[in-house]
Formats: C-alpha cells, sequence, structure tokens
DNA sequence: ATCGTTTATGAAAACGTTTTCAGCGGATGA
DNA sequence: TCATCCGCTGAAAACGTTTTCATAAACGAT
C-alpha cells in the first residue's frame, strides 16, 4: 500500500494474468466484460497506475516532447510556448524544455540531450540558423520536428511553421515613407536569424520600391541582449543625416532601442518615428503607444503542435510541410505624425 | 548502423558480455584497463548511447525533476525558470515543465501527471496555496519538493525558498508616509497567494505603526490576468477620497493597473504615487520609471535548484528547510515626488 | 603447499510493462 | 460428425539496461 502497486499486483489481487490486466485496461479487443470489470475494480482499489518507464521502454514511445527555445524569458517564445504545450498536454504528451541561452554553439549539445531522451517530437525554436551541427543533427535523426520561423531541413518528418513577416514590413515602409520619412534605420537581431533576415530583405526591397536610396549604415544587427541592443542603437544613431524613423525587429531589441533613444534625448513619436515587431506588453503600455507588427503568438504555438501531432501520427504522411501564418501592422502613436525633417529643407 | 546501437552490438564487437560492457562505461572497481578501453572504443565506434528509458527503470531514477508553473509567460517565472533549469542541467537534469494555467484546480492533476512520469524531484510555483489536494499530493508522495514563494507543507522532503517581501513592502509604506500619503490604495494577487498575503499584512502593519486609520475599501485582489487586475484597479479607484498612491503587488496586475490609471487619466508620479513589485523591463522603461520592489531573480532561481539537488543526495539529511531571500526598494520617478492631497486641506 | 581473499569476468535475474504465441472451449459450416 | 475458425485467456518473450550471483584466476598469508 505504501509503495506503487503493479501490474502484478493487480493481477493477483483480481486472480488474472497480467496479460489480461493489460489488455483489459488497454482496451484490446476479445477480453470479455466480466474479466474487465473485475480488472477495473482491482486497479481502482490498489490505485494502480502504469509505470511511465516500463510502458515507455516496452512501447518504444516516450509520449513526450522536446522544446528547444533560445530563452524562454523572451516574452514572444514563453507565449508561443504555453499555446503549444497546452494542445500536447490535452493530447497526453509531456514536453521537456531546454534553453540554450541564445548560445548558438550549444542548441545541438541540448537537441542531442532531448534525442537521448527519446522524446517523440521536436520542437525548435534555436539560436543558430546558418548549415549548423544543430541542422544537421535534426536531418540525421528521423524525430518529427517542427521549426518555429526557420528555414526548415531538409527532411522527411520536418515542418515548419513561420510569420509572414515581409508583407507587414513592407507596410511600414509605406506607412513610413506616406509621413514623409526618408531616412529609415533597422535594427535587427543576428544576420543569420531567419525572421531578421526575412524582415531585412523586405526592408531593402520596399524602400527600392519607395525609390528611396539604400544606406546601408542605417542597418544594424544585434545580439538577443538589451545590453548589445541598446550599444548597436547608439552607433546607429551616430549617422548623420540621423535617421527620422526606426523599424526595430524584435522585442529585445526594442528595450535596447527604447534605452538608446531615452539616453539620446530623442523623443519617440516627435523627434523619431518607431515601429517594432511584436505585441508585448510594453508596445502598449508606453508613452507614446508604439506601432507594431502584430501576429498571433497563440495560432503559432497551436498550429506547431497540431502539425507536430500530424507529423508524429502520420508517420510521414504528406500534409503542408511549412505554414505561414499572417501579421498585421497596428499603427500607434509613435509612427502616426509627419515627419519634419528639417536637414533635407 | 542505421539503428540505435545497444548494449549487446557493443558487447559483441568487442567480445565481452554486456555485464562487463555496462561496468566498464559506468567506471566500476574491478575493471581491468586492457577491458575497459576495448569497450571504449567499441563504444565509440558504434555511436552507443544508453538507452535512457531502460536505464532509467532498471536504476529507478529518471534523472529529470518536474517544474509546475501557474504561467510561464510572467516574466518573474520564465526568469527563475531559466536560472533553476540551468543549474540542474548541468548537473545532469532534465527538466519537464507543465503550467496549470493559473487554475488552481489544475495543479493537482499537473503534478499528478509530473509524478506519473516519476520525476526525480519537484520544483512548484502553483497557483493554489489554502490546503488544496495539491498539497496533500506532495505530502502524500515522497518526491524531494521544494516550493517557490509558497509555505511548505509538511514533508520530510519538501523545501522552500521565499523572498522577504514583507520588510521591503514596509518601507514603502514608510516612504509613501514620508512623502505625505495619507490614503495609500494596495491591489495584490489573489487572497490566498502567499506572496499577496505576505505583502498585504506587512502593509497593513506597516500603515497601523504609521497611526493611518486603515480603509479597508482601498485593498483589492484579483485573479492573475490584466483584465481582471484592470477592473479591479478601476474599483479601486472609485473611492472617494481617492488614493494619492498604490502599491501593486505583481508585474500581471502592474500591466491592468497601468491601463486602469490611463484609462482615469490619473497621471502617475504626479496625481498618484506607485510602488509595483518585481523589477521588469516594463517598470524601467516607463515614464516616469515606476519605484519597485526588486529581488534576484536568478538567485532564487539558482536556490531552488541547490535545494532541491541536496533535497535528492541526502535522502533526507537535515538542511535548512526554508531559506528566505532579501529584496529591496528601489525608489524612482513614480513615488518620488511629494504628495500635495488638497482632500485633505 | 594450502587456504582464504581479492580481482576480473560472464550468466542470469530483475525492473514493469506490452506483445507474441499457444491453447482451450465453443460456435460455425460442410 | 469432423474440421475450422473465433473469442478468450495465460505463459513467456521482449524492450535495454543494471545488479546480483557464480566462478575462475591471481594473490597474499600462514
Amino acid at each position: 500500500m505504501s509503495q506503487k502497486a503493479t501490474i502484478h499486483d493487480v493481477a493477483h489481487h483480481a486472480r488474472v494474468s497480467v496479460s489480461s490486466v493489460s489488455r483489459a485496461l488497454n482496451n484490446y479487443p476479445h477480453v470479455s466484460e466480466a474479466l474487465k470489470t473485475r480488472v477495473v475494480e482491482a486497479a481502482e482499489e490498489l490505485d494502480y497506475q502504469p509505470a511511465f518507464l516500463a510502458h515507455s521502454l516496452r512501447r518504444g514511445e516516450t509520449n513526450s516532447i522536446g522544446f528547444l527555445v533560445g530563452s524562454i524569458a523572451n516574452p514572444v517564445i514563453s507565449t508561443i510556448y504555453e499555446a503549444a504545450a497546452e494542445a500536447l498536454a490535452t493530447n497526453g504528451y509531456a514536453v521537456t524544455l531546454v534553453s540554450s541561452r541564445n548560445q548558438a554553439d550549444l542548441d545541438s549539445a541540448c537537441l542531442r540531450l532531448l534525442a537521448s531522451r527519446q522524446v517523440s517530437g521536436l520542437i525548435v525554436s534555436s539560436a543558430s540558423e546558418s548549415p549548423q551541427p544543430s541542422r544537421r543533427f535534426i536531418q540525421e535523426t528521423n524525430i518529427p520536428t517542427v521549426m518555429l520561423d526557420r528555414e526548415p531541413v531538409a527532411g522527411e518528418r520536418v515542418f515548419a511553421v513561420q510569420s509572414d513577416h515581409a508583407s507587414s514590413i513592407r507596410k511600414a515602409v509605406f506607412h513610413l515613407v506616406k509621413k514623409g520619412h526618408r531616412h529609415i534605420g533597422f535594427i535587427g537581431g543576428p544576420r543569420g536569424f531567419y525572421p531578421t533576415q526575412q524582415r531585412y530583405r523586405a526592408y531593402q526591397e520596399a524602400l527600392a520600391e519607395a525609390r528611396i536610396p539604400l544606406r546601408d549604415e542605417l542597418a544594424r544587427f544585434a545580439a538577443f541582449t538589451e545590453t548589445d541592443a541598446f550599444a548597436e542603437a547608439l552607433l546607429l544613431m551616430r549617422n548623420r543625416p540621423l535617421p527620422t524613423a526606426l523599424i526595430v525587429a524584435g522585442n529585445i531589441i526594442l528595450i535596447g532601442a527604447l534605452q538608446a533613444l531615452k539616453d539620446r534625448q530623442l523623443a519617440v513619436g516627435r523627434d523619431i518615428a518607431l515601429v517594432a515587431c511584436d505585441d508585448i506588453h510594453l508596445t502598449q503600455l508606453h508613452r507614446p503607444a508604439v506601432t507594431v507588427i502584430r501576429r498571433d503568438l497563440n495560432l503559432l504555438g497551436k498550429t506547431a503542435a497540431r502539425l507536430l501531432l500530424q507529423g508524429i501520427q502520420n508517420n510521414g504522411n504528406r500534409s503542408d510541410r511549412v505554414i505561414k501564418l499572417p501579421t498585421q501592422l497596428v499603427i500607434r502613436e509613435s509612427s502616426n505624425f509627419h515627419c519634419r525633417d528639417d536637414s533635407q529643407g
């Protein structure tokens, strides 16, 4: 009674064989009603819980999935995680979360750990993007994987759910241009980072389309820390003529950028227009409220979970390999004013 | 080669028995140097990784710990998690994270799930506090557990790491009183929530000590959602005379409170003084910057991990059962002005 | 030289399940 | 009536380790 009851105890208590207990409890066919009720009663009486380890060992499936993140302290990531984890939990999966602390070289070790735990699926929002060991690892092992906002590696069972960053960045640029801006800066995450790449390319293309000469020095790329973003933002602001608008690609980057603007005494929404990515509490409560490219993080997480479950069950049956979710531009006070650029006369 | 190599493959390849392989790889005594090198070479050659499930099943230990949170989207929680998880990872533990979505009635089910996965330890930052099923569950099962900022349940192997909320709340009250405030409001989380209890009691005691009559209607308690906090804050602000200062106990609550103040057109730092708990990005970047009770979340997480590992290894050897970490009051512009209360003349 | 002790190794049991295999009784079909 | 099949059940194998047990060789001490 103090120790855990095993299937043998149940079998003994119900005066049947262990195999019958297993069949009865797992709703196998060809088991008589009488035996089933007897077993169920015995199981309840002994408060029997199947031993997870033995079950998984025999079954060859852990019913748990691994989640790799750069940092769970990032509000965007944690929101996605929460949504995905809920969907997975309702399907009987537990998720073990591991963080690479935004160190690209740790990604592969984290994945290896997860794989050694024999997870039945992987959701990856890793730090590294370039064709690195971690990508090769995913390719080699055959674990069903969905990558979050990344270019999926080739593989029979790897999927991706992405956000359509480009179209909203384009809208943002055109919005700023319409407000009279001609010197628009850009700060993003690391160059190799997929979302940054998408946004930066869209930024360039939109500028070209608007026939605004590209000033390379107005684009900077920071690591995923406030301090680095702060430093890069300061560097960006040393250019002349000063940019009159700034597109900030990433919520951690935004923290650093705001600090830098404060530091340089540039008033957001008056001296400089600001467009950020991802609508977090800060962007709504900031005075002035900041224009933002919003996406449904909940949907993102849920979609990832759905895709992964399909990948696990369909066993390779083809469905959409990569799903692209929409984004939208939400214009707020930080950019909703006309540029009065005196440097251009 | 395509399938995973088992210990039998290694044994066969090295021409020894499986038991010898196990002993050699686990650094057991009484194994000859020759055999050891032979085994190690074979293992490397086959890229042998011990099967986690079989290992754990036999060993009776999973080397993984369960982490229960109300919501990982809460920045305070996620920061603590990141710190704890890192410490645990370096000790060879993986952590499976489960969120009760702030529903107290789900706590117990989450714990049951974790226990059924046979985790070797538990870190609990659950939603419920009162003597509920989840607490009883922790008590009954004998899994080493550390509770985060909670009153630990009685039990041989349960520990707690708490924050000294009280002393900083007292400081905050005295600080506000010194600035001339006599109508100080309080918004906290749910009444049964341990940190809320600590803070509220300290608030009451400090007011009494300052010989300020307690106005019950100036204290309100909200669920862990911005919308509820918003509603409660609005209700609070309908009292007359209006409070000239507000202590907000919780970062999610703060979001709602700020929205409410904005809604009522009350300027923080001029019309009303504000003190919040936990120093998040928002409190630093808000204009005006908001006074805050800060604590070292990293230390909190690391301490929890350390305590848990001790609890797992020492096997009941007594050490400090509950550790209380300090907090400090950081005064910023939101409260650093003198109250000009005209309702009192 | 003999005995007891230590070292080194292999065979087999154990962990707690699920699944395969085999057997039994009864029903079905010719 | 007999062969066949089907529903139901139990015995045993299997999953991949670790650990216990047994045994042979080496070794030190009397």
